[in-house]
DNA sequence: CTCCGATCCTGATGGC
DNA sequence: TGCCATCAGGATCGGA
C-alpha cells in the first residue's frame, strides 16, 4: 500500500515526536518480516538519539550515530505513534520506546515491509539502485523520454519501476496517467518526449496532492495519529471499474498490466 | 540488458 | 456457517 505520499505523511507525523531523542528501548515481538529484523537492532540502538529522520523513495531512514535503520512498509505495513503502555496488536511486530515518553510501532499484517540496520545507507543494495526522488531536478521529462527509449514496456511499468522514478506505486500510477491523458498500456518507447514533460509534471503535482491528503487509505494505512488518508475520496480512477469517468462520463476500465490491476479511462487516455 | 513469472504473507470478499 | 478461490497498496529473485 505504501506509496511515497504514504511513507512522507507517515514521516511528517512520527518527525516531531521523536527526532532529537532517545531509544529507551526497542521491542522486537516478531522479527519475521521480509527479511530478519538484526538481533542486534535493540542492542545498537539503546540509549542513542535518533539524530534525523530521512525519506528515500518509499523508505524511512532514522539516523543514529551508530548507523542508519531503514524502514520499509512493503503493502501492509505502518508506524503508528502510542501510548508504550497500550495493548499490542496483532500484528505490532516492533517498538521503539523514547526517552520523552514517545512511543512508535509497526504494525504490518503482511509482513512485506522491513525493518534493517547498515552504517552507509545510500551504498545498501536496498537504496542504491534507486532512481531519482520525483521532487527532484534530475527527475523530469527528458529523463522519463531517456529511460523509455531502451525499453518496450508499458508505459504504467516504466513509471512504477523504482530505478527510473521513485516512490509510484499502483494507485499513483494510475492517477498520474489519468491525469496526464495517456493510455497506461501504451508501450512506453512510443510517446513523444513533450507527452513525458507533461507525464513528468502530474506525476509531482498527483504526489503533492496526496501528500495534502494525508494518503491514501484502502484497508491498512493510516496516518500516525490513526487517522485514515484522505485522497482516497480523491481518486480518479484507481478502484473505479465500470463507474463514470470524473471528466467525460465514459466508464472507467479496469485492466491488467505486468500482473497489476490498473485503471483507465478510454475516453481521456489516448 | 530487458522482461516475465513466481514468491513472500494475512485478510477481506464473494460464490456455492 | 463453512470452505474455497481470488484479489490486495511492494519488490526481489531467477531464468529466458
Amino acid at each position: 500500500m505504501p506509496e511515497l505520499p504514504e511513507v512522507e505523511t507517515t514521516l511528517r507525523g512520527i518527525k516531531p515526536w521523536i527526532c532529537g531523542h532517545i531509544v529507551q528501548q526497542v521491542q522486537i515481538h516478531n522479527r519475521h518480516l521480509r527479511w530478519p529484523v538484526p538481533d542486534s537492532l535493540a542492542k545498537i540502538l539503546t540509549g542513542q538519539r535518533l539524530q534525523e529522520l530521512r525519506r528515500r523513495g518509499k523508505y524511512l531512514l532514522f539516523d543514529f550515530p551508530p548507523g542508519t535503520m531503514l524502514v520499509h512498509l512493503g503493502m501492509s505495513g505502518s508506524l503508528r505513534l502510542t501510548e508504550s503502555t497500550a495493548p499490542l496488536r496483532k500484528h505490532d511486530h516492533l517498538q521503539w520506546t523514547f526517552e520523552n515518553g514517545s512511543s512508535l510501532r509497526l504494525e504490518d499484517p503482511r509482513r512485506f515491509g522491513c525493518v534493517l540496520f547498515t552504517t552507509d545507507p545510500f551504498s545498501h543494495p536496498l537504496l542504491k539502485s534507486l532512481g531519482p526522488e520525483p521532487f527532484s531536478s534530475t527527475f523530469n521529462g527528458n529523463w522519463l523520454y531517456q529511460q523509455a527509449a531502451r525499453r518496450r514496456v508499458a508505459v504504467k511499468i516504466l513509471i512504477m519501476d523504482h530505478r527510473v522514478v521513485t516512490g509510484v506505486g499502483n494507485i499513483y500510477a494510475c492517477e498520474a496517467l489519468f491525469n496526464a491523458g495517456i493510455d497506461p498500456r501504451r508501450p512506453c518507447n512510443r510517446i513523444s518526449e513533450q507527452r513525458y514533460q507533461r507525464l513528468a509534471m502530474v506525476i509531482c503535482s498527483t504526489l503533492e496532492q496526496a501528500i495534502r491528503a494525508g494518503g491514501t487509505t484502502l484497508r491498512d494505512f493510516h496516518q500516525a495519529d490513526g487517522r485514515p488518508g484522505y485522497f482516497t475520496q480523491l481518486l480518479q480512477v484507481y478502484g473505479r471499474n465500470q463507474q463514470a469517468c470524473l471528466c467525460c462520463e465514459q466508464p472507467i476500465r479496469q485492466v491488467v498490466i505486468g500482473q497489476r490491476s490498473s485503471y483507465y479511462c478510454p475516453g481521456c487516455q489516448k
